[in-house]
DNA sequence: CTGAAAAAAACTCCTTTGGGCGAG
DNA sequence: TCTCGCCCTTTGGAGTTTTTTTCA
């Protein structure tokens, strides 16, 4: 057999392999468009195209060494070389589903747990790339915008952008995990262990693996590992680095695109190769780190701190606006300050869009060449590991890049620090769970990492990533796990205060009176936790909501009895158009004679226009008023405010149900509408009323009577509707019989004028047994309304293949209908 | 260079008790 | 003659957040 026809093979029965877990319509499509843009290729031009495409692989590595490797490896044929790496279709029966999109589509779902694969070594091989090969880019598209977006010059991002940015944003961290969970599932792999294994020198494989009696030594063992590795492996590169959003419109794809975006294998083995080279990125260096570990038998994460592209706009404008006006000036766009993607900077007087899009790429630009001599390697690596250390009873973090243990906080980044921005951590666990341990890295987890992350919406709203986390991370969380998880807590809770006055704002634990809301007050204002700048710093327990009076009454509380003083007092503002002209009246009037608060303004002698607003603990429940003698109590409008079912007045019932007003008019009994809470149109407050309020004891009268009046005018409508389906059934068969008269007494010709329509048109009786109706031509005159009743029920009877009874014409006549409509081509409607 | 604060812009959300007219 | 229900119209501005600018 030539490798020509394996490859023929390969190529002309799978094709382009598909994505595992896709749908079988886009793994058809995709089929299909791939198909017809990879002709079949002899073995040599794919070797090529493949040369090209592993250019960062395949350099110092020759066949040679791949296929030693390959004689380790049994069961697999000789010929299987790196190159061929389609493997054989009998050999690999996944070979089939196997992806050439590894590191970009393998997007986890849900339902294919890890555990639930077989650990065979088709699982840690399944993302290889095989069959003939060709680099498809990965595009996503979003929907545009509307076009209509009105924006100032110079000025911040539309919600619109805003939007886009957050979409790429979470789109390149599902990447990102991605691609992880890949790297994850290759350091898996026993033929890396095995490699790994052989690699460690013994007396360091023993001391790690010893079971130590002192944390200490657990620590130090460990300390050994990484700096034997960190001396052994030779670091030629930083890894995946953060980019700065730049919008492709307006750059252009090559501007956007980071040269370096981390060093990229399609398959293991390129990987695996790394370690007997030890070489690589500071990336791969942990990578296999974290596969040296797993083959000395330690429980071990690959940990990486997503490098998104942020969606925060966050530029000091000097920059921009020096580098843009710089651009303007230059043509050339040479710098020595190294601005070297000048020319993506738009003319000031461009589009509004572009004078905005100005704003990151230069700015990024200009500070990166600040830091030349810059050492990347003195930064903290992308990738790095945590063991769990039995002794300890913790996750210790491992960066085997410059060899330091134990010392979480060392692996944030410098704030100045443009290429690497640590706002989500990632560990991939053996089982290729994900957990998010940021908070073990960050000394700023409230006030500034969280921020850089995408934010839930609202309070309850929707998490984004709390979501993405859930399908990810492992359902039922070991003990460690779940220790891990409340020291990730503790350390969230015990994080320092901070020292900037606006870190205050919104802070979770920490509240300064100057950022109270309009409707917050502090309460009590105990304990004083600090000061800053002189100002107390509160407990933001201590922060409390205060409502006006109306409002606590929406949400059935009252105002305590007695001398309650307000805790805030607020301007008032006319909501309505009556109200406005309630306070212009007022105004008007004049200062003579201000319009007191007669409720509650006595006691601090406020004006009209202010607001009186009280905290919960000055409100009690809500009582209803009792219904005495018969009579519903009533508000000053003459209705009765039901916002909760607590509201209803205590002897009273809550009768919904339209028309049901006027049931209760008639029968005598008091009642009054109820107002379950307002709409708003121009300006205007109109009550929604819903229901009535009627006297318990009358309550089940009235519902009674209720029931039999929408009784009778269902009654009615049923009636009106079954005459008016008779009507329609009598002009129908009218019209049949006077077909046949027709035709009977002028021939065949007027059959054939109708044929086009109506050669398939079967009267409804015609083909009935039995004929109660009678053949139209049995039928001299219109059936009786009774007989072509009798008729629409049985031939609907024909089709439901039951006969007899019913006494409802109506619900036979809508079969029936559709049936004739079927038959005839419609014209004979039916409400 | 950083942080505070002000300014500006964008966005969110609160506001709290009809009236005319036709059908039945 | 009375009652019911449809339909009319579709704000606006304060509060809050975000971004930019200015200043110490």
């Amino acid at each position: 057999m030539s490798e020509d026809d394996s490859d023929f093979q390969n190529s002309s029965t799978s094709g382009p392999s598909i994505v595992e877990g896709s749908t079988g319509k886009a793994a058809g499509s995709k089929r299909s468009a791939l198909g017809k843009t990879i002709p079949v290729k002899p073995k040599k031009q794919k070797q090529e195209e493949k040369g090209d495409l592993l250019a960062v692989d395949d350099g110092a590595i020759g066949m040679d060494q791949e296929n030693d490797e390959k004689q380790q490896e049994s069961g697999h044929d000789a010929e299987e070389s790196d190159l061929d790496d389609v493997g054989d279709p009998e050999f690999n029966p996944d070979y089939y589903s196997s992806d050439d999109d590894q590191e970009w589509v393998e997007v986890p779902v849900p339902e294919v747990l890890p555990q639930q694969e077989a650990a065979t070594d088709e699982y840690y091989e399944e993302e290889e790339l095989s069959g003939p090969w060709q680099y498809n880019a990965v595009e996503i598209v979003f929907d545009k915008p509307p076009e209509d977006v009105k924006k100032t010059p110079g000025r911040g991002i539309t919600k619109e952008e805003r939007m886009i940015r957050v979409l790429i944003h979470q789109t390149h961290l599902l990447c990102l995990i991605a691609n992880g969970l890949c790297r994850n599932r290759w350091i898996n792999s026993p033929k890396m262990h095995t490699v790994a294994l052989s690699l460690v020198p013994e007396h360091i494989a023993s001391s790690v693996q010893k079971v130590h009696d002192n944390p200490v030594r657990e620590v130090n063992a460990l300390q050994v590992l990484a700096l034997w590795w960190k001396d052994s492996f030779v670091v030629t590169g930083p890894g995946i680095e953060s980019v700065p959003y730049a919008d492709i419109d307006v750059v252009g794809v090559e501007a956007a695109m980071p040269a370096n975006r981390g060093e990229s294998f399609k398959k293991r083995k390129n990987l695996q190769r790394r370690l007997l080279n030890r070489n690589g990125s500071s990336d791969v260096c942990s990578q296999l780190f974290t596969a040296i570990c797993r083959s000395l038998g330690l429980k071990a994460r690959l940990v990486e701190s997503l490098q998104a592209c942020t969606f925060k706009v966050t530029l000091p404008k000097d920059e921009t606006v020096k580098s843009g006006a710089e651009a303007s000036k230059s043509t050339t766009g040479s710098s020595k300050k190294g601005k070297k993607k000048k020319e993506v900077v738009l003319d000031e007087s461009d589009t509004t869009r572009g004078s905005r899009q100005v704003i990151s790429t230069p700015h990024r630009l200009a500070k990166r060449p600040k830091l030349p001599p810059h050492n990347k390697l003195a930064d903290p690596p992308v990738f790095w590991t945590e063991i769990y250390a039995e002794v300890n009873q913790k996750w210790i973090t491992i960066d085997p890049v410059r060899g330091v243990v134990n010392c979480p906080l060392k692996m944030h980044p410098a704030a100045s620090c443009t290429t690497n921005n640590l706002a989500y951590v990632v560990a991939y666990d053996e089982d290729n769970y994900v957990t998010d341990v940021t908070r073990r890295y960050t000394s700023q987890w409230t006030t500034v990492t969280k921020k850089l992350r995408v934010q839930p919406a609202g309070p309850a709203g929707f998490d984004w990533w709390a979501q993405t986390m859930a399908v990810l991370t492992n359902p039922s969380p070991s003990v460690e796990e779940d220790i891990e998880e409340a020291e990730l807590q503790q350390a969230e809770a015990s994080e320092r205060m901070p020292t900037k006055l606006g870190d205050f704002n919104n802070h979770p634990i920490y509240a300064l009176e100057r950022h109270l809301k309009k409707f917050e007050v502090l309460h009590p204002k105990l304990p004083v936790l600090g000061h800053i700048r002189g100002e107390a710093i509160y407990p933001r327990s201590c922060v409390k909501q205060v409502r006006s009076k109306e409002n606590w009454l929406k949400r059935a509380r009252q105002i305590k009895s007695g001398e309650v003083i307000p805790i805030k007092w607020i301007k008032s503002r006319p909501a309505t158009i009556f109200q406005m002209r309630l306070q212009q009246q007022a105004a008007l009037a004049g200062g003579n004679k201000m319009e007191t608060d007669d409720d509650q303004g006595e006691a601090s002698g406020e004006n009209g226009d202010q607001v009186a607003l009280f905290g919960e603990w000055q409100t009690e429940p809500y009582q209803p008023p009792w219904v005495v003698d018969g009579r519903v109590p009533r508000n000053d409008y003459g209705r009765q405010d039901v916002f909760t079912p607590d509201m209803v007045p205590i002897g009273g019932t809550h009768l919904k149900g339209r028309g049901i007003g006027r049931v209760a008019r008639q029968l005598g009994v008091d009642f009054v509408e109820a107002v379950t809470g307002f709409e708003f149109q121009s300006r205007r407050s109109v009550p929604i009323i819903q229901g009535i309020i009627v006297p318990t004891e009358s309550a089940e009268l009235v519902m009674d009577a209720y029931r039999e009046v929408t009784h009778h005018a269902d009654q009615e409508a049923l009636k009106k509707k079954r005459a008016e389906v008779l009507r329609r059934w009598r002009k129908l068969i009218k019209g049949v019989v006077l077909r046949s008269r027709l035709m009977e007494e002028y021939g065949e010709d007027m059959a054939v004028d109708e044929d086009d329509e109506r050669d398939n048109w079967v009267p409804p009786e015609d083909d009935d047994d039995d004929d109660e109706v009678g053949r139209p031509q049995d039928v001299s005159s219109s059936p009786t309304t009774d007989d072509v009743g009798r008729a629409a029920g049985k031939r609907r009877l024909v089709g439901a293949g039951s006969e007899g009874e019913g006494e409802e014409p109506e619900d036979r006549s809508e079969p029936t209908q559709a049936h004739v409509e079927a038959d005839s081509g419609g014209g004979f409607m039916f409400d």
